[in-house]
DNA sequence: ATACAATTCATACTTTAGTATGAGTGTTTT
DNA sequence: AAAACACTCATACTAAAGTATGAATTGTAT
């Protein structure tokens, strides 16, 4: 196929050979994009780094914050409460703030929700 | 840079005109995909396909790993058990179940493992 | 100084989660 | 056929999670 399309450009002449070159180039790099992709990447997906300003921009406090990293790892409040050096009415009090600035109902759902808005890490 | 390689192509004459465009098109592949690769993916981490030998190591049913791939998507036992047209006592014995198949002592704990374990997605 | 946000804690309450037990119904394996 | 398994469901219970309310403390911004 590369042959009969570089026999066509010696047929039509010097002309528009720049143009195919270029156009050759185009389809080959786009060839060695979607390879990359498709073949080689098949098994990643995007991970962004963690979104500060998300977290801001939720109103969530540095001690939820922390607090709910503690949930996602899939500790109890009692647990996290030791953890952290403070009572478990503590951190159920967090929690729930937890809930209303995420917009979940429960903590297994706050833990997809932050994940999806990546302020979580996976 | 591209014209001048064109031009040059045209001094050498026609006989290594096929191998210039080869030249061509594998250079522009190579670029490609290393641009793909440094710029377009620059944030991503490698994520293995899920381990389904693993997950019948751990003797988890069919419907088991349902109801674990539905408690990590956040909902409750009430809400997996309408969607999967059950009752919440039926989803209840499932998740005792998974959870003492994956040595959990909550669902966030299982979902934690189940990811550890490459049960689950990310 | 005072208003404000963050953190802490308690008490009382409702809801959800999880355990234990037993049992019925299929399907597959021996 | 009988054993073994997967799936279902119920009831009763304990434990954990989550809500609501009020309040004290501390640091910070105005």
């Amino acid at each position: 196929m590369l042959f009969k399309l570089s026999s066509y450009s010696l047929i039509t002449g010097n002309i528009s050979l720049e143009f195919i070159i270029a156009g050759i180039a185009i389809v080959f790099f786009v060839i060695g994009i979607s390879i990359n992709k498709k073949v080689l990447h098949k098994k990643t997906i995007p991970t962004k780094d963690i979104d500060h300003k998300k977290i801001e921009a939720l109103g969530l406090s540095k001690r939820e914050y922390e607090v709910l990293c503690e949930v996602a790892s899939g500790l109890s409040n009692k647990e996290i409460a030791d953890k952290l050096f403070v009572s478990e009415s503590t951190i159920k009090t967090h929690v729930s703030n937890i809930l209303v600035k995420l917009d979940a109902k429960r903590r297994t759902q706050a833990i997809q929700i932050a994940k999806e808005l990546q302020i979580l890490r996976f």
